[in-house]
DNA sequence: TTGTAAGCGTTATCAA
DNA sequence: TTGATAACGCTTACAA
């Protein structure tokens, strides 16, 4: 008593007539394109024609192929579709980040929503995947394109020399860089400059009259730790101020009032602090009012990523904000192009926005 | 000149022989089951058998299948997988939240690292959606689950008279509501008790001497406010204390502080307040200071999450936490068995666990 | 304008 | 232990 292949099933999540199942009633058929064809009457290539809004069909056939499809609640299985277009209309993010980081960092959940805005009216779904290490980052990678689940993926967090550009370049997939762009790697990229923000702090702390100027790195061995790095230490030079070393920390709070303690116990201690994120910056602020410091007073700090909180705490925090939420939707828009092999269109970006709060002022007399 | 089907491809991503075509080499064909079984001389019912690690197979076939498996870098395509058995090893995740909110809230990127943890090793991937409203939030259920594109979804921050658990019910996919119990929903659930973290704090200040303890509320309508807000009042009532009004807020920085605000103009001020999440409850330290309140000395301030921050700030918040990423596994591997048809089998998970730091203190004499 | 039929790449069935 | 062959649900030539 097999049941035959066709129209003839009952479709639709009405109540069957069976005696009730008290402990799962099976889930139940779904209608396919086949059953809007024959309740509309027209071949399944008409039901195809008019769902993907294709040309050359009568208004009437159009018609009765839309009340069928009201009727039966049918849409497409993704899956079906997917295997004859070869496009899953998927794309993949995978986030490597030690998890302790991951509650900390207001980019990520930014990004994805911005992503989701681009990807949303296109129809696309996003698959996400987060992992711990680098092997798992790669085998994520490998098994996104190796079993044709998505048509591109994201490649964010770039680390100095990442080997994602290559892996995905050899797995022959569409992909995008979220960040600074690599050059050589034949990957696009898109992102803005972080080194704006930290210039425009140098900038805002040279022009209240500060001299000794410090530096809070992020983790170790991400493009964007270096690229801010890099950016206090020409404006220093631009600025003509004498450089000082850069007190490593890696994004966390307890690294960044450790380092902040490093900057202190200088014989020459800066009288203004850059941090690569408002996280370290504030427990920079604590680390100084511990040590009987006043701030802005005694010590000027200057964030990065302006976290809701940064306006919360006391004083408010001066910091760089980048429209992350736009960063995403544009980044979705341009993986989407890619892989329908368009051409790649660098996106510009609204540039990084420095803000002015309570946490800077001019240096003690 | 149509290329015929079968293994007379040129599977791989080798270079081609072919002249060089600058702009954008075609993505090769990828290698397909056929190819693999051509090669080892099976059938392809017999490769199957091997990736699928069922019996059945001769180990000489077996080796031959992997050695091909290996050579021509195959595996299998989740699309024509899935149209076969029906089930996308795939779960989604619709997260409904105010873009400004998404980025203050240690839940969401805890919650899906835990979920990953969970799906990994069961070769699950999840799909991500971030939507804006109620509206957009229905849709994506209704494609998730029309689409066939995941086997069940994840019903999350639920709000008083939520519409999710009757429309997952109608849509006919395995649902798993993560939080509180819903019930007569007929839709399993997966949480802690938030309360109990809020009833831990009011005894706290109960035994530090505290009688006039206030509570700020999270976002009306969502269960987990209610839950917080009941709570207090609850435990207000049990340790003998005066009943206050609670303040209502919305989990964001800017609410905390005016109810903050609002709290402390009363005749009456509390000399503790528990906040519904740390985010308020840090904006309330700075209300409170810019009163020339001191804290915790005059005003005792409990918060809720354990944000990074809170034991970056001074004083270091006194807040209750949840192990999150612990809940997000258990809720993936809970709902990856209902969608296999197992029955519901309830979890326990950590408890919340109140950590006492320096921003409560005796009130003042 | 419409219908027929051949894929798409798996898994499942059943006979050998 | 194996191999044909038929689903799975859709898109897309091509024919009518």
């Amino acid at each position: 008593m097999t049941q035959r292949k066709g129209p003839t099933g009952e479709p639709g999540a009405g109540s069957t007539g069976e005696a009730q199942t008290p402990p799962r009633p099976p889930r139940a058929r779904r209608p396919t394109i086949g059953d809007v064809a024959a309740l509309a009457q027209v071949s399944k290539a008409t039901v195809s024609f008019v769902v993907n809004d294709r040309p050359g069909v009568s208004p009437q056939a159009r018609r009765r192929v839309r009340a069928a499809m009201d009727d039966l609640g049918w849409q497409p299985n993704a899956g079906a579709r997917a295997l004859s277009t070869r496009r899953w209309q998927t794309l993949g993010l995978v986030i490597r980040r030690p998890p302790e980081l991951l509650s900390t960092d207001p980019f990520f959940p930014q990004f994805v929503a911005g992503i989701e805005t681009g990807l949303a009216p296109l129809g696309y779904a996003l698959v996400l995947q987060v992992v711990p290490d680098a092997e798992s980052e790669r085998r994520a990678y490998e098994r996104l394109a190796g079993d044709g689940r998505v048509d591109g993926v994201f490649l964010t967090d770039l680390r100095v020399d990442d080997p994602r550009p290559t892996l995905v370049t050899e797995l022959d997939i569409p992909a995008l860089i979220v960040g600074p762009p690599q050059e050589g790697s034949g990957v696009p990229s898109i992102g803005v400059d972080d080194g704006s923000g930290i210039r425009q702090a140098v900038r805002h702390l040279r022009s209240l009259g500060h001299r000794r100027i410090g530096h809070v790195c992020g983790a170790e061995g991400y493009v964007h730790t270096e690229s801010r790095r890099i950016a206090w230490s020409e404006a220093l030079a631009e600025a003509g101020l004498p450089d000082l070393p850069p007190a490593k920390a890696d994004f966390t709070g307890a690294s960044g009032a450790q380092a902040t303690h490093r900057l202190l116990d200088r014989d020459d201690p800066p009288t203004a602090i850059v941090y690569a994120n408002d996280l370290m910056a504030i427990a920079g602020i604590t680390a100084a009012t511990s040590r009987g410091l006043r701030v802005p007073e005694d010590l000027s700090v200057v964030g990065f990523d302006d976290i809701p909180l940064a306006d919360c705490i006391s004083p408010p925090l001066t910091t760089a904000r980048q429209d992350v939420p736009a960063w995403g939707h544009a980044a979705a828009r341009t993986l989407v192009a890619l892989t329908e092999g368009k051409d790649f269109q660098p996106v510009e970006l609204p540039p990084v926005q420095f803000i002015v709060r309570a946490s800077t002022a001019p240096p003690p007399a």
